[in-house]
DNA sequence: ATTATCTATAGATCTATAGATAATGC
DNA sequence: ATTATCTATAGATCTATAGATAATGC
C-alpha cells in the first residue's frame, strides 16, 4: 500500500563484499544482497567460536544459531565446516595483508615497514582479542607460513637485506624469528597481560610490564635483524603513518 | 589354594609409575602393571592422534581402537577426553623439562645451558614429529607457557642476564622472542624442510637450506640475548654433553 | 573376592538433506 | 518463476554407563 512509485530512490552505492571494485553507478543485483549479508554473518559467528574453539570444536549448528541463521542456510554457502573454517583462514590473512600493505605503501626504509607491519599486527590483536587468537591458531601452519602474512614478511626481509639495510648471514632464520616472536608476543599478550587475561600477574611479579609491546616486538626484531640496538629503538618508535581502516571485516 | 604363608614376601616398593626411581630388588604390585601398562597405551595413542587433529578432532573410539583397548576401559583411567588430553599436555612436557635440566646439569654458562636447550628441542621435534606436532599446537597455551618448559626458560634466561652474560634490556622480550622462535622453526622444518613435507620446495627455491637448523635457532638466539654474532656461533657450535635417554616416554 | 578388562547399548549430539515458506524480480 | 531462507528429520557418530568376562591375589 506504500508509494509505489518511490522504489529505491537512489543508488545503494558500493556492495563492499570482498570485491574491491564496485562499479560507481550500478547497483547490487538486488536480491543477491541478502545472501551475501547472511554468508557473511556466517563467516562471523564462526570465526569467533572457531578462534576460541578450533574447527572441530565448533558445530555447524552453534554457528547458525551465533548468526540468527536457519540451520539449512549453511549449505546454501559451505560445503562444510571445512569449507568455511579454509574460507576464513584465506580471508582473514589475506585482508590484513592487505592492511599492512596500504599501510606501507608510503615508507621507503625496509626497516620502517617491518617495524609498522610488527607493530600494526600486535596493535591488531589486542585490539581484537578474537582476530589474535585465530592468528595463533593458524600463524603455523603451512598456509599461513608460506602465503599471504608470511609471504608478505618474506619478501620485506629480503628488500631490507638486497637494500643492505639488514645485514643477517641467515635470512632463514630473520623470518622465522620475526614470525615466531610476533605470535609469542601475541599469545603472552592474551594470555597475560590483557586485562582480565587468565594468569594475568604471572610475569608482573617478575618486574615485567606489558606497556609498550608493539614497539618493543619492532626494536628487538630489527635489532635480530642486524640494525644497531639505539637505531632499532629509534625506529620502533617513530610515529605511525595513517591507516585506512576500511578493511576491518572478515 | 597356594602357600598362605608366603603372603607379600616383601614390602612392595615404588609402584614405578611416572616415579623414576623403581627400587632396585623389590617387584610392582603384580596386576597393578597390567593397568599401568594399558593406561600408557591410550596416552601414547591419545598423543599420536590428537598432535595431529587436535582435542576436539579425536574421539575416544579412535583412542582406544588405536591403543587396542576396549572401548569401556578408557573409563578406569581418564573422566573424560579434556582429562587425558590435559594428563598428555602435563606429561609431555614436564618429561622433557626434565630431559632439559638433566642435560644442561654439568654446565657452567648460561649462555651455552640456553644453546643446548634450543638445540635439544629443535632436535627432538624433528626426530619425532607427532612430538613436535603437539609442542607446536600447545607451546602458546597459558599452561605450557607460565609452566614447564616456559618457567624453565624464563629462569635460564634470568640467569645469563644476573651472570651479566646476557646483555639486554628487554628480558620480557628476550624470553618471548626465544620462545617464539623455537616454535616457529620446529612448525618450519615440520611442514617445509623434513623430507616428505607437504611443500618442501617453496623455502628450497628461494636458497633456503634446511641444514643445522639446530644450531642456526641457537646461534640467532644467543644473539638475540645480547651475545655477539662471532661468539654466539661459536657456542652454538659446541659439542652437545652426553645426553640420557632414558626419559623418551610419554 | 577383587580388579581390570571387555562388549553392548541408551541417549545425546551432529551432519546433511528434503521439502515447505517467504521474498524478489519480471 | 526463481531464489534464499526456514523447519524438520533420517542416519551417523559419539559419550558415558551397565553388566558380563577374564585374570589376579589371597
Amino acid at each position: 500500500m506504500p508509494n509505489p512509485s518511490n522504489r529505491r530512490t537512489a543508488k545503494p552505492a558500493a556492495p563492499a563484499a570482498p570485491s574491491p571494485a564496485p562499479v560507481a553507478e550500478e547497483r547490487e543485483p538486488r536480491g543477491a544482497r541478502r545472501k551475501r549479508e547472511t554468508r557473511a554473518r556466517l563467516l562471523d559467528a564462526a570465526l569467533r567460536l572457531m578462534a576460541e574453539k578450533g574447527m572441530e570444536g565448533v558445530a555447524i549448528n552453534e554457528i547458525t544459531e551465533a548468526a540468527d541463521v536457519g540451520f539449512g542456510s549453511f549449505y546454501n554457502h559451505f560445503e562444510s565446516k571445512e569449507d568455511i573454517y579454509s574460507t576464513l583462514v584465506d580471508n582473514v590473512f589475506k585482508d590484513f595483508a592487505d592492511v599492512l600493505d596500504r599501510v606501507a605503501s608510503g615508507l621507503s626504509d625496509p626497516a620502517e615497514v617491518v617495524s609498522v607491519a610488527v607493530r600494526h599486527t600486535v596493535m591488531r590483536a589486542r585490539r581484537d582479542a578474537v582476530w589474535g587468537r585465530f592468528l595463533i591458531r593458524e600463524g603455523f601452519s603451512a598456509r599461513a607460513l608460506s602465503r599471504g602474512l608470511g609471504q608478505r614478511l618474506l619478501r620485506d626481509i629480503a628488500n631490507g637485506i638486497a637494500a643492505k639495510r639488514f645485514v643477517l648471514s641467515d635470512p632463514l632464520m630473520g623470518f622465522l624469528s620475526v614470525g615466531g616472536t610476533v605470535l609469542s608476543v601475541i599469545a603472552a599478550d592474551l594470555n597475560f597481560v590483557a586485562p582480565g587475561a587468565p594468569a594475568s600477574d604471572v610475569l608482573k611479579e617478575l618486574g615485567f610490564s606489558g606497556e609498550h609491546l608493539p614497539e618493543r616486538t619492532a626494536a628487538t626484531l630489527l635489532y635480530t635483524l642486524g640494525i644497531k640496538r639505539a637505531e632499532a629503538e629509534k625506529i620502533a618508535a617513530r610515529p605511525l603513518p595513517a591507516v585506512d581502516e576500511r578493511t576491518e571485516a572478515v
